[in-house]
Order: C-alpha cells, then sequence, then structure tokens
DNA sequence: GTTCCTGCAAATCCTTTGCAAGTTC
DNA sequence: GAACTTGCAAAGGATTTGCAGGAAC
C-alpha cells in the first residue's frame, strides 16, 4: 500500500519559497511539512510535535517552531489563538473561513459566509483601509452542549 | 477641582460581584478598575500597571493581573491578542465593535456594522450554535500606511 | 476571629536564542 | 568549503502560585 501524496501544490510553494529566500530544504521540514498538511485542522504545536515524532521520533519542539513560522511566512499556515491557547491551521486556498468556538466543550467549528466578507470589504473601504487578512471568532455553545445546560447564565 | 465619577454603572456591577462571590472590596481594586476605566481604549497589562502606580506606586503586577481576571469574569473587560501582545478593554454595554489592526503602524481601529451582527447570528442559527460572545479583527493597512507604501507584495 | 487580599519572590509555561555538530548546496 | 539547519540547553518574557503579613467582614 502506497501513501498517498498529500498537498502537493503547498509542496511547491515551500520549494519555492525556501529557493528564494536562499534557505536549504532538509528532511525534518519535509516531515513537518506533509504532517501538517495530513492533519487535522487545528493544531497546537505539542500536537503536530507529537504526530512528527510518530515518524521521527528524533525531531525536535525547536525545529517544529522554527518551521512553523516559515509556514507562516511562506502563507502556508496561519496562527489562531484561542483561550490562551496557540494553534495552526492550513491557510493556502483554503476557503476563507470563520470560527465558532465552543465554551462548553472547546470544539471549533468552521463557518464561512461570503456576504459577512463582502460586508467587510464595505466597511473597510469607508475606513481607507486595505485588507489583507481577517480572524473572525463566535464564542458561544455548540449544538450539543446548547442541548445540555438548558440555561446557563448568560455571559458577554 | 472635583474629579468627575466614571463608570458609576460598572462599579456596581464589580461591587456586586465581589459580594455575590463572597470576596472582600480593596483600596487596589478600586483604584485599579477606576483607572481602567477612565483610560484609552486598548491597555496592555504593563500600560494599566503603570497608570495605575501614577496613583498608588505600591500597587504591585500580580495585583493588577489577579484584579484583570476578575473584571473578566465580571463582565467589565475583554482580552484582545493582536501580534502576541495582550491587550485589555472595556466590555460591559459597549456597543459591539471589531478591530481593524494595522499590520503598518499597529494601530488598533474600532468599527461597528449590524448588518454583519446580523448575519454572525443567522449562520449562527443555522449550525444550532448559541452566541455568547464573539472577536472579529481584520487585518491590514490604515489609510496613512496604506497611502505610504505603494503597493507591497499582497498576502492573504 | 476568620477569610480574603496583597506583594514579593519563586515557579511555571511557552517560545526564542546561542552554540557546536551535522547537512545542503 | 561556505552557509544554513538541527537539537540541546539555557535564556527570555509573560503569567501564575506559595506564602507571610495585612485588611475586610
Amino acid at each position: 500500500m502506497k501513501t498517498k501524496t498529500v498537498g502537493r501544490e503547498e509542496k511547491e510553494i515551500f520549494a519555492s519559497y525556501i529557493t528564494h529566500h536562499r534557505l536549504k530544504r532538509s528532511d525534518q521540514r519535509d516531515v513537518i511539512l506533509d504532517t501538517f498538511l495530513r492533519s487535522e485542522r487545528h493544531l497546537s504545536v505539542d500536537d503536530l510535535l507529537h504526530l512528527v515524532q510518530k515518524r521521527r521520533p528524533d525531531i525536535g519542539r525547536t525545529t517544529v517552531y522554527r518551521t512553523l513560522k516559515l509556514l507562516q511566512s511562506a502563507g502556508l499556515a496561519q496562527e489562531l489563538v484561542v483561550q490562551g491557547q496557540t494553534y495552526f491551521e492550513r491557510e493556502y486556498k483554503r476557503q476563507h473561513h470563520d470560527h465558532f468556538i465552543c465554551n462548553g466543550c472547546g470544539e471549533i467549528i468552521e463557518f464561512s459566509n461570503p456576504e459577512i466578507e463582502r460586508l467587510q470589504d464595505e466597511v473597510a473601504a469607508q475606513h481607507g483601509f486595505v485588507i489583507e487578512g481577517h480572524r473572525h471568532q463566535i464564542f458561544g455553545q455548540c449544538r450539543r452542549c446548547a442541548a445540555r445546560e438548558p440555561r446557563l447564565e448568560a455571559r458577554k
């Protein structure tokens, strides 16, 4: 059984980023990027480190940090801070999306709404603001947690 | 010259929070809350500490941290993380608003758009999600910075 | 009086940095 | 061979915690 290739485009982008910045490729970076691309949505540095170490136990935390920095600069990863915890998710060519974050179970659900995006652009234009990125997080109770807690004292 | 009272409602809320949680009031907390309420929008812990210490040099950083935690729980302060920096801003009864954050000069500009809020509610409803709060940050170049840099390589 | 608060110093957590050895170009 | 990477250990910065003394209830 052959393992399916994943994220060919992203790997090309990364390779190109490496050359253009006169950096050098390395096995560690390859493994980290590949693991990152195969993973589920929202990874903490620790999550990623553990996954990476399943394949190459000798890869260190420092290298994961450093590689994530590169992936961010290359536009392939995006940082996401939720309740003091830092997560990373794929960024390239993914549909613009935002997050519901459940205060009950901590689940992070993605959603997207082009109409909201459009309004954003509009408001930005009114302020003479040129958009380069955005982050939109909605906190609350997911369906399951909302059902479980008939009504907890509302806050915020 | 008498100093004008500020944030009467917030102070009442805080007082009530204190009693309901069987905590105790203190001069330190009063000064910190008052300073917080009088301040400009986005304060780092350090900013607040310095302002507080202008009035009471003996108040320590630890107490500021602890009081900010309380203010958050009481729904009076909200945390805001921008590029690794943590800020706090008033939360209670302020019009729902969101932020433009300039990648050029770092300025944080507030905006609000009821239509976006409405769409949020709608999308949330579709997902069975009960909203308790949200955070919406748009990154880019403010008018001034956009003018200064005719066009930097667009990203994101 | 009991319980909570405060400030200090120490501890902790997350992330970055210095460096010697190993790789890539 | 020069320049970049790596992993370790150490440094850094932000936030939290333990504790003894002080204040509020």
